[in-house]
DNA sequence: ATTTTTTCCGTTACCGTGCACGGAATTCAA
DNA sequence: TTGAATTCCGTGCACGGTAACGGAAAAAAT
């Protein structure tokens, strides 16, 4: 008797036997119960319930998924992931998290899209679809064509989770990306640490119309408003380049250079300082401070030779993991999210922290 | 025809069944052979391995945890988690990765033993050894009385893993933790980023003679590096003092700014910054740049009213989480970790970045 | 009261491994 | 050549769930 005690207190789980046990009822009925899937008397489902309830029975993943076999499919919708590119970075992330899930009975499947191309991403909408998945990671680009994408999910009641950028959209599941405003802030912050700023410049890249959600708006915002409250007497100026013409850049940066040579702090609100480094490198003298985003293999050379001064890092990879984590948690324990927005931490990179990422 | 070929794309993995058919033994030889556990003839073993190389069998680890059963343990040996402690933070991460090995059939189990108290780090090693864990995480503060334990671990072959502190030893799995005189390094250079530092102070503890291995050595020299190469006219100070009497600890740094007024840059290498910030509030026009190490609550609190400058943050609730799932895959896959030595990021938080940690 | 339909529930065959048990095949001793 | 001791291997149940199937009981229709 007293073993048996003992073996007790050694937490042994209930399993769905016991509560078919003490309910008397099968564990057909009671998984029955469990994934309400009807075919139960309103008496016998209060029963079950209860006795759920003290028992504190919670199903063992582990076998549900044996059982269930590899199945339940996550699909992402996010940019081509070129090499070197941001989208890139999001990729480790989702092998990683492929990896974390699949014991759990959970695959993963990307559908990319082109992200200066609506057409592409509609495209790609519809391919997913086809693919029928229990739940849905996007990287929203294409404001419209997104909020009719989740409508067709919420239609379907397939979970989703937004990434990188949020939809203005009541239906997600959970969101997963950088606090655009404070990151711009801290921007500004780590720009003018040296406070020696007089002169700034930012380059922006110049977008396609079509693309509809920028994240880096609202960064730019609380970049200005960092610097009207602690750089007032800062002149802050802004070059346009274009992204697929190196040449160009570097004309246009000896242009603005030329005339406005007392600029020396040089800050980017996307992922690719890495396109201005080469200019920098060739004039190492004219700038004090570089600060630009994420953390691109490009940018992070750059970064340990000492061009750039300061990244921002808002680990996309990390982003898409704890998506396609929170989408597994939904799937297979129908366990909500503990926090719908969830507002990533910004990690400085410097040349003395780099190495370790 | 085509609808099978398709299901079959579906990467159908191969399971001990196939491979026992196509060696044309049973499952159960092809079960000793994967765990080698002997009775099995050299030609049906060769036999066996020739397949399982063929299809790149590789077994379903959640089907192999459920037929185990729940019984892998992980046993941690860890200093006492005291509230508002660098422990206590590790205590979050053993807590989180608990979560994660679980449904793999592998448990944690914490032995706490007092950091100023050999003898009891020895008791808790032989409670531990009682416990018959499968694997071990250790965090040595004690150097000889660790080699001893490791060596005992050696003896019965339980595999184990270092965090937070490394020993020379021979035998470990893997370790975890900051990268210390880099981190120092860093440190130096977070604290001179406004190049206006020309005498600082370094806070140190009173240590008990009895801690042998400490972290915050090598810490030290790579910021005196950083001082001789980037500041060399600066002059650095120390100060000792004790964690367990605040009132002494205010009077000393009274006496110290007394004699040395110039004094605007402070640091500090282990996580007890929070111990000189009742001072430093009360004081705030003393200092310009203040440096620590670890998000304590406390620290971050102190950061986010702009006490102190930077945190460096080595996030030991990130170090122990990875110390376990590196144990965990030795223990339920038998996989090597990828590298022995983890060198871990280290964060830098600000006020700005803070509150998202 | 009998048939038909619905509602509800138990049974059963898996999912992929681990492992104990027992028996066949082989080797050794007599 | 026979019996005993070893090797070696196959069988079958267990792990905790899932879900299809079919049948009993209850409700509805005739």
């Amino acid at each position: 008797m007293l073993k048996f005690a003992s073996i007790m207190i050694q937490s042994e789980k209930p399993t769905i036997m016991d509560i078919a046990r003490l309910s008397g009822l099968s564990k057909g009925t009671v998984d029955r119960v469990l994934h309400n899937r009807g075919e139960v008397s309103r008496k016998s489902y209060d029963k079950v319930m209860s006795v759920i309830k003290e028992l504190g029975y919670e199903p063992n993943v582990i076998a549900s998924a044996l059982a269930r076999g590899v199945s339940r499919r996550i699909a992402l919708l996010i940019p081509e992931q070129t090499p070197g590119s941001f989208w890139e970075l999001a990729g480790g992330g989702i092998a990683k998290a492929s990896e974390s899930v699949a014991p759990l009975g959970v695959s993963t499947v990307v559908f990319n899209y082109d992200q200066r191309d609506a057409e592409s991403f509609r495209d790609a909408c519809s391919r997913l679809l086809d693919a029928a998945p229990s739940g849905v990671v996007v990287a929203p680009i294409f404001g419209a064509d997104t909020q009719m994408f989740t409508a067709e999910l919420r239609e379907h009641s397939i979970p989703y989770a937004f990434f990188d950028t949020k939809q203005d959209d009541e239906g997600y599941l959970a969101y997963f990306g950088l606090p655009e405003y404070k990151s711009g802030y801290l921007c500004a912050d780590q720009l003018t640490l040296d406070r020696s700023a007089s002169e700034v410049l930012l380059v922006r890249i110049k977008r396609d119309p079509l693309r509809q959600s920028d994240p880096t708006v609202i960064r730019r915002a609380g970049f200005m408003d960092y610097m009207s409250e602690h750089c007032p007497d800062c002149i802050v100026r802004t070059l346009f380049i274009d992204p697929g013409d190196p040449e160009r850049t570097d004309q246009e940066l000896d242009a603005f250079f030329a005339a406005f040579p007392g600029t020396t702090h040089v800050a980017m609100f996307n992922s690719r300082i890495h396109l201005i480094v080469p200019w920098l490198e060739r004039h190492p003298a004219q700038t004090r401070r570089v600060v630009g985003f994420d953390n691109l293999k490009a940018n992070m050379e750059a970064l340990a030779r000492g061009t750039v001064s300061v990244l921002i890092a808002q680990h996309p990879e990390e982003q898409v993991a704890m998506a396609i984590q929170a989408l597994t948690d939904m799937i297979v324990m129908g366990r909500q999210p503990a926090r719908r927005d969830n507002y990533m931490h910004m990690d400085i990179l410097t040349r003395y922290n780099v190495e370790f990422y």
